[in-house]
DNA sequence: GTCATTCCTGACCGAGCGGTCAAGTTGATG
DNA sequence: CATCAACTTGACCGCTCGGTCAGGAATGAC
């Protein structure tokens, strides 16, 4: 509740104080929750204040517009999925790359799962604010590793499947247990998934992608 | 713009003339589209009408509510869903149903896109209208063929995997051009999704799930 | 014509929205 | 002590929200 040796001005970030960043993060943790259960229009700073226990005046102090919250939500969730795509070569092992990009894009979604469900609601609503990431950086990674999945096939490593479709289906069925956690919940009648419920999910995800795609894992044939 | 003969109670359904018809059908097409971009607070009644070509105050006469016409529009969209559950049995051929499965699916998501996009908006939102259906009816449905699915299992027909995951991968897979479709189109660099492209992407699905699940389809055998 | 019913809609209302602002508190520094 | 930047917040503003309502227009039965 008190701070005084550190220059920040209102409404813009950069500050690097205590009390800053631990407001900050509350603050952007109840927008996270607020945003995804109600998509950019369906969310009000009042919500967000209440859930960050603060008065909204000082929502608005620190973060400057409903809108600068939420590009500056987006911008961290982009952050933390380039954090977790590193790149590939035509050398490494299919089976072991699909794998880890499978288990990498579950641990994502479990530990971000608002954040799966913002950047969700932001592209069903048209992704107005993220046309130019799609378009550009997202697309040139998927062009990469489509690329790779294509030589892939050449040297008979896999099936000769579609490599974007295939990227995909491994993006849809991983972020349909953070997105659609509500149905996954309520039809399988659990309260919360337990890790144990998430390796199933990754073994069997992986099992039949790869199996689907004709990729041998090297560590265990599958049996038949 | 005239009607006369049509007993219908102002805010309540089941009026049958051709105005109130016609109306009705374009206000629905046009929430359908705002719940689906903007989710249930997002949405405005404003913006509803003015896509629908009516003042605001006609949408309330023929809608009754926001929330009346929120639910209707939830209503019509799970009686969709519900008019391609068609039963199955044990005796029938896994391949056989898991394509039509997955085909009736994709057909789904691109006759009613709008339709799908508003049911994933209620579900990232908690599905506060859904719960009742999540639990019950859906339930039951997803309890039904994961039994038969494991008793194909039992019998060699397809591989021992988690039967209520592998629906999940069906619904997540094929879903997702519809929900996501501003992603597909952003990074595919495409206008829009071609009846090509969906048969490319419908086979491509029936290919790696009937794999990755040990089913061979009878009519053709995969190529290795 | 009269009448009843349905359809239509501009004007309006209280509540909530994002955002502003001025007046304050706090705490480190000299 | 005084000073000052950082932080805090209740009051307020213009606007939009979902919803109401009164009154008029259209239509068919008689």
């Amino acid at each position: 509740m008190s701070q005084g040796d550190v220059p920040a001005n209102p409404g813009r970030e950069g500050g690097n104080g205590a009390t800053r960043e631990r407001n900050e993060r509350e603050i952007l943790a109840a927008a996270e929750r607020v945003f995804a259960a109600h998509g950019y229009r369906g969310a009000s700073l009042a919500d967000i204040a209440e859930q960050a226990g603060l008065p909204k005046s000082n929502v608005l102090y620190y973060m400057g517009s409903k809108r600068g919250l939420y590009v500056r939500l987006l911008e961290r969730m982009m952050a933390r999925w380039n954090a977790l795509l590193d790149d590939i070569s035509v050398e490494d092992d299919p089976a072991e790359v699909l794998e880890a990009f499978i288990r990498s894009k579950m641990r994502l979604s479990r530990r971000h799962p608002e954040g799966s469900r913002l950047f969700a609601a932001e592209i069903l609503g048209g992704a107005p604010f993220l046309q130019e990431y799609l378009r550009g950086d997202l697309r040139d990674w998927v062009q990469a590793r489509a690329t790779i999945f294509r030589r892939w096939a050449e040297r008979g490593l896999m099936d000769p499947v579609d490599p974007v479709w295939l990227i995909f289906l491994i993006w849809s069925a991983t972020q349909h247990y953070a997105d659609f956690e509500a149905q996954v919940l309520g039809i399988t009648d659990r309260d919360s998934l337990s890790d144990a419920d998430v390796e199933s999910i990754t073994a069997f995800l992986t099992r039949v992608i790869l199996q689907g795609c004709g990729v041998r894992p090297r560590t265990e044939p599958a049996a038949d």
